[in-house]
DNA sequence: TTATTATAGTTGCATATGCATGTATTGTGA
DNA sequence: TCACAATACATGCATATGCAACTATAATAA
C-alpha cells in the first residue's frame, strides 16, 4: 500500500471502478452497435413498461434531467425509441420501437456475459457489496 | 426490491454510485472552484512528486490518454499547471505551479469534510468494501 | 379567473470520457 | 545506420455529465 488507507480518495476509487467495468460493458456491448449509458435507457423502458416519460428514466438511473434528454437523441434519431404526446402537453411518453426491442433483445447476450464474466472476477463477495454499496450511496441523495 | 437481485446490472450499479458521489466531491469542492477530477490530477501530482508525465497520471488515475491530455488543458490554461519539457522530447515534465499547489491546499479543506461525511454516511462496513472493491476491479484491467 | 408557483423538457456552456488516428520522437534489430 | 516498431502526446468525433437558464404547460392560491 503506497499510502495511508485513510488518504485514500473515495471519489477516486468509485470514479476508477466505474471507468474499469463501464469500459467492460462498452466492449461487450460494441458489437451489438450502443453503449452502456444506453442500454441502461432501453432496459429502464422495458423494466418500466412503456409509455414513460424521460423524467422517469432520470428517476431509474438517477441522472440529471439535462443529461436523460441528450442521451435520448441518439436513440430517438436511430429510431430506437418513439416519442409520441404523453398525459399531457408537456410530458413525452417514451417507448421502445420494434427496432428498439430488437436491439434489447440483442444487447442483452453481451449483456449476460458482462454480467457473468463481472461477478466471476470479483466473487461472491465483491459483488455483493457493490450492489449493497449501490444502494447505500443512493440515500445520500435523499 | 422491485427486480431479482440476479436482474440488477452491475454497470448501473457503479455508474449511479459514481454519479452520486462525484456530484457529492464536486458540490463540496465548488467553492473553490476545482472539479472531482482536476483534484484528482492535482492530487496525483503532489502524491507523485512533481516533474511527472501525463502517462504516469493516466495510470495513477486509470484514465485513457486522451482524457488526461484534455483533463489538463483547463489547469494549465488557468496556470495550476505548468509544463516544461521532460526526459525526452516527447515526455512533458507536468508540476504544480504556486497557484496549483495554493489551489490543492485550500481544496483539501472541502475534500476532507467530503470524505468524513461520506465515510460517516456509508460507516466503516461500505467504506471499506468500496475501498476493496476498487482494489479488486483493478484487477480486470490486466 | 388571474397571478404565482411548480413541473417537464430543452439549450448554452464547460468539462469528462475513450476510440481511431495522426505526429513527433525514441528505441531496436538487421 | 537505417528501416521498423514502440512510445508520448494531441486531435477529430461522438457520447456522457450536470449547472444555469429558458420555454411551455400545468397546478394552485388569491
Amino acid at each position: 500500500m503506497n499510502i495511508k488507507k485513510s488518504d485514500i480518495c473515495l471519489g477516486l476509487s468509485i470514479r476508477k471502478a466505474d471507468r474499469v467495468i463501464s469500459q467492460l460493458f462498452n466492449e461487450y456491448l460494441e458489437p451489438v452497435g450502443i453503449r452502456n449509458t444506453q442500454f441502461a435507457i432501453l432496459r429502464a423502458l422495458v423494466l418500466l413498461g412503456d409509455g414513460n416519460t424521460a423524467g422517469q428514466i432520470r428517476d431509474v438511473l438517477v441522472m440529471d434531467q439535462t443529461t436523460i434528454s441528450r442521451a435520448l437523441k441518439p436513440l430517438i434519431r436511430d429510431g430506437y425509441i418513439d416519442v409520441r404526446e404523453g398525459a399531457n402537453k408537456r410530458e413525452k411518453a417514451l417507448s421502445l420501437s420494434a427496432a428498439g426491442k430488437d436491439l434489447y433483445e440483442r444487447a442483452l447476450v453481451p449483456w449476460n456475459q458482462a454480467q457473468k464474466m463481472l461477478k466471476k472476477k470479483l466473487g461472491k463477495e465483491h459483488t455483493n457489496n457493490l450492489i449493497e454499496l449501490s444502494r447505500q450511496v443512493m440515500t445520500l441523495k435523499d
